[in-house]
DNA sequence: TTTTATCTACCTACTACTTGGTTGGCAAAT
DNA sequence: ATTTGCCAACCAAGTAGTAGGTAGATAAAA
């Protein structure tokens, strides 16, 4: 099944940009990459910025549903938060790739002011996700220790974001690992 | 006093490197900055590489004298691990710039393996001085919830560095002192 | 003390690309 | 007929770097 150019391109570029920062990717990448010429690329994202921003758009509309549909497939807090490490630890690709609001952050002085604000809500979302769960943590007696919610969301994020840091300089996702093991061991049981 | 222009283009180079990432300066940047024509550079620092490997060893030296600064001054453990904290906030300049080893971890593929090495020792010597430290506050009292210093180093250097990265995004600290709010509340009484 | 040689640190001019982008055109799909 | 999506050709600015030269400082020799 052939996609269309510009998902490619998105796609493309997501990688890029996961994998290298903003500053880290050009649009002669993206043009071998995806097989068409690199003032082709104008026709569907008529600068970077634009880029920039059906990128942050797009991944921040996959996370959300990716956060919905953890809380439909796991009933309890400590299950949840699981699931979340594990997908942070995911976007990992083995060491190759950080999540795109990660890799963005230290290059933020090349972004649009559109994707700041967007980084923004997707860092709050994320975080009003952890702060239910958390609460759910502890209500459902799940996650062990938990008597702020919001406090506990407001540390994890930036702990997951921290550890893939870690891991991506080394590509090693023991690093990873070692950053989220004390969150994991207050975690009842997940399943 | 006037400083040598070595040590000025470090400076320069610094401030660049943790503001915008590796990819996100160039030699004309500093070249302006500093007040010298852009070739010259290429006397002091024969290329981008060879810069970005005197940058992180100047660094991670600094780092190691601020750290026995910080045992020599601070007798508890709490006090020491509030005075890492604030060491962190402190490197964020106002929400202006990141540690230099979080700036260079986005565009790893950049950089020459020597950095790569620099920074995961980096990292490894701070972890290290966090374990000291935790292992401190537990037999002196003042950390609360100690069980395995080891474990909770290994956490709280990413949770450092992955607040530093949302209050940059953001430039507002307070993101900063929101991922760190739960980690002070543990610390008896620094001083 | 003066002169000479060497070194340091800067300069100009240049190289070979590379960057994000503009423009006009054409072919295929609708 | 119109739209979409690609092309080639081009632009101006920017990138990291090379090479030869010069001025001033410093050290050594006369």
């Amino acid at each position: 099944m052939r996609i269309d150019t510009k998902t490619a391109l998105l796609n493309s570029a997501e990688r890029a940009a996961r994998a290298r920062g903003f500053d880290g990717f050009s649009y002669a990448d993206l043009a071998e990459d995806v097989g068409i010429r690199k003032a082709s690329i104008h026709h569907h994202f008529p600068t970077k910025a634009a880029l920039s921003v059906a990128l942050m758009q797009r991944y921040a509309a996959e996370i959300k549903e990716a956060l919905a549909a953890l809380d439909a497939t796991h009933p309890s807090g400590c299950a949840r938060l699981a699931a979340l490490i594990d997908h942070y630890r995911a976007a990992l690709n083995g060491g190759k790739t950080l999540c795109l609001c990660v890799s963005f952050s230290t290059s933020r002085d090349s972004l649009p002011a559109d994707v700041i604000t967007e980084i923004r809500s997707f860092r709050q979302m994320v975080i009003g996700w952890l702060t239910r769960t958390f609460e759910l943590g502890q209500s459902d007696g799940t996650i062990a220790g938990v008597t702020m919610p919001d406090k506990e969301a407001a540390a994890t994020l930036p702990l997951l974001e921290g550890a893939q840091l870690t891991a991506r300089a080394q590509e090693n996702l023991d690093l990873f690992e070692n950053g989220v093991q004390l969150l994991r061991q207050r975690l009842a049981n997940p399943s």
